[in-house]
DNA sequence: CTAGGGTTAG
């Protein structure tokens, strides 16, 4: 059903399209038609004497054997005898000048071909706009453009292309209508250079309709950039639709696909897409593999994640593939094998010091996280601002006041980097945890950008902690108004209420929220097992051993009892909806996850949970006493924070 | 001479 809602969708934008000028929204920036103003061309005079044959021929062999040094003397001597060689000769020298960056020299044969009065032909020229594009002179390459007798599809489409992949794409939106109304017509090239240029949904919507009135829909390339551009805006399910819809499709088109889901956080649709496509009979590429490690970290799938890396290996020099690769580690908690990758790389670039500072610090290991940030320093790489982010949660996370105070104010003056909004909450976040309440408010009204529902929401969290009754309605009350339908806000909110024995204003809470219509999504963990995914909802009973799961929960509860771990029922709203049974937080859907893991994992292996809510107080107690008693090590990825429970103590110093 | 895929935060 939903497929077919979704192909009427297109037919209806079909029909409804006018002519493309209108249709492109952009019709009213156009500048004026192309005035040209040029020499007369005239008729190359054919090298008159053997001595001249000689001079053009040494300046081919040259220029075939991609021996720039000698083919630009060699150009030099033809510039003074007024000499010229054929264009697919100098197209040969322009290319060997673009591998090199050769600008000086590309812009020497610009000045050769051009010289007195001559008119190269448009192939020629097509090929140096292509040099001033690929040398990111795209001011050159345009007046070069402008001043051309004659432009073919591919001189439009080189331009199009170039302003496609710059900041400036309405300008490639621009030429495209130009070019239609100049009589050339855009082909497969064009329009999937074009696609990457919708600046909205809309726009690309448009163009896709004229690749489908045109006939080009059918094109691999074409259909790989659609697919591409759906899922950039976000819309991978219209991705798949199209990819679906395909005949025949081949690796790109297939990493599209799953890379797009999995940029788009459906990992667990990206994996399913990984197996359709090796039953096809398609192997992995680095590009595949890189996409289907993010859907294994996304859903912290570890030993999916080390069968993953056995097919890296292959691919040792890949950059972009080993940074996943370690976030993939680092993600699933397992930072041993995260600092082996790390320290193996012969490569790294700022992605992959960031990814293992932030990798320490979201595990709780602070202090080697800001270790790892001076070591970068010292080698001279360069922060950014996502390095800076990752050092300052360090900071926050170990309650480094201090040192985070020093990073935030040295981030302009040491690595030019502007606080933003993120950096500020962590700042909040750090002086708020450390009971500076005060200052972390204070700070919130000195930001130089505008605070947002989740800085706000981060002084709550403080708040929680502080159980500072009064700041908390404050903040609270600031997120409401940003992000009315904000269900974590009315949680923790009614919790710290619940925590102060305030139970009627939590309860109000409880009640305004659902008249309000707002729902929590509802708490769920997920254990990967043998190959499997177990997941467990609160109060779950789906699960075919779930007997067997009360049974070792109620056993480990009464051992836990006997120990003195008290059930903490402030906690009993975390994950409840509605009126429920008392003992609700008994089977929070962590301790669901937790009680299979010690049921069918070995002795002493550490289980591994992600949960998509933030752990409860009583759940972190719980799992704190029961990794000391099993002997074995918990880890919890909720969905900001690393639990690793040890030895009846967690990684976050209880703070969360 | 012009076209498609991958990595860090929130």
């Amino acid at each position: 059903m939903k497929i077919m809602s979704r192909f009427k969708c297109y037919s209806i934008t079909l029909r409804a399209t006018p002519r493309l000028i209108a249709v492109v929204n952009i019709a009213l920036q156009l500048p004026r038609f192309y005035s040209v103003e040029v020499s007369e061309s005239r008729a190359r005079p054919k090298a008159s004497s053997s001595n001249h044959q000689d001079i053009v021929n040494e300046f081919s062999a040259y220029c075939y054997q991609k021996d720039l040094p000698n083919a630009m003397k060699a150009l030099d001597s033809m510039h003074k005898h007024k000499l010229w060689a054929d264009s697919v000769t100098y197209a040969e020298l322009i290319k060997c000048c673009i591998a090199r960056g050769a600008v000086k020299q590309g812009k020497q044969v610009h000045h050769h071909v051009f010289s007195n009065g001559y008119e190269p032909k448009t192939f020629l020229i097509n090929t140096l706009v292509n040099m001033y594009v690929k040398f990111n002179l795209l001011d050159e390459a345009q007046v070069l453009f402008d001043r051309m007798l004659e432009r073919n599809v591919v001189s439009w489409t080189t331009m199009i292309a170039a302003y496609s992949n710059s900041e400036h794409k309405y300008k490639a939106l621009q030429m495209l209508i130009m070019m239609l109304r100049d009589g050339v017509r855009p082909n497969m090239y064009t329009y999937s250079s074009v696609l990457r240029a919708s600046e909205e949904i809309s726009t690309l919507k448009q163009l896709h309709c004229c690749i489908i009135k045109v006939g080009l829909e059918l094109d691999v390339f074409v259909r790989s950039a659609l697919i591409d551009v759906y899922c950039k805006w976000g819309e991978p399910k219209a991705a798949l639709y199209i990819f679906d819809e395909m005949g025949t499709s081949d690796i790109v088109v297939w990493n599209s696909i799953i890379g797009g889901f999995s940029q788009n956080s459906d990992g667990d649709e990206a994996l399913n897409l990984f197996i359709r496509m090796k039953r096809t009979g398609f192997w992995a590429d680095q590009s595949t593999l890189t996409s289907v490690l993010r859907g294994c970290t996304g859903l912290a799938l570890l030993e999916l994640g080390r069968q993953v890396h056995v097919h890296v290996i292959k691919f040792d020099r890949d950059l972009v593939l080993n940074n996943a690769l370690l976030d993939m580690y680092c993600k699933c908690g397992s930072l041993k094998d995260a600092n082996a990758i790390f320290t193996r790389m012969v490569v790294k670039d700022v992605i992959s010091w960031s990814t293992m500072v932030i990798g320490f610090a979201q595990n709780g290991y602070s202090r080697k996280a800001i270790d790892l940030f001076e070591a970068m320093r010292a080698t001279g790489m360069k922060p950014n601002h996502i390095t800076i982010l990752g050092v300052l949660f360090a900071c926050s996370h170990a309650g480094l006041v201090e040192d985070g105070q020093y990073y935030f104010e040295s981030m302009k003056m040491d690595f030019g980097v502007d606080p933003g909004r993120e950096h500020y909450g962590c700042m909040i976040d750090l002086l708020g945890r450390a009971g500076k309440l005060e200052e972390a408010t204070k700070l919130i009204h000195e930001m130089k950008c505008e605070p947002d529902a989740v800085t706000w929401r981060t002084l709550l969290g403080a708040c929680r902690v502080h159980c500072d009754m009064d700041l908390a309605e404050y903040a609270a009350k600031k997120v409401l108004s940003l992000d009315p339908r904000d269900a974590g806000t009315y949680t923790l909110l009614s919790n710290i209420y619940a925590n102060s024995q305030r139970w009627d204003e939590a309860a109000k809470l409880r009640r305004l929220m659902r008249d309000r219509g707002i729902k929590k999504e509802p708490g769920c963990s997920w254990i990967e097992i043998d190959k499997q995914v177990h997941a467990f909802l609160l109060g779950d009973e789906a699960h075919p051993q779930i007997n067997a799961i009360h049974q070792e929960l109620s056993r480990v509860i009464r051992r836990l009892k006997e120990e003195g771990y008290v059930p903490d029922t402030n906690f009993v709203y975390q994950d409840l909806e509605g009126e429920q049974m008392e003992n609700s937080l008994l089977y929070h859907s962590e301790k669901l996850a937790i009680a299979f893991g010690i049921l069918r994992l070995p002795k002493g292996k550490t289980v591994r949970i992600r949960k998509n809510l933030r752990i409860c107080g009583d759940c972190h107690v719980f799992a704190k006493l029961l990794a000391k008693m099993e002997e074995r090590s918990i880890i919890i990825r909720d969905p900001i924070r690393y639990h690793h429970f040890h030895d009846g103590a967690c990684s976050c110093g209880d703070y969360w």
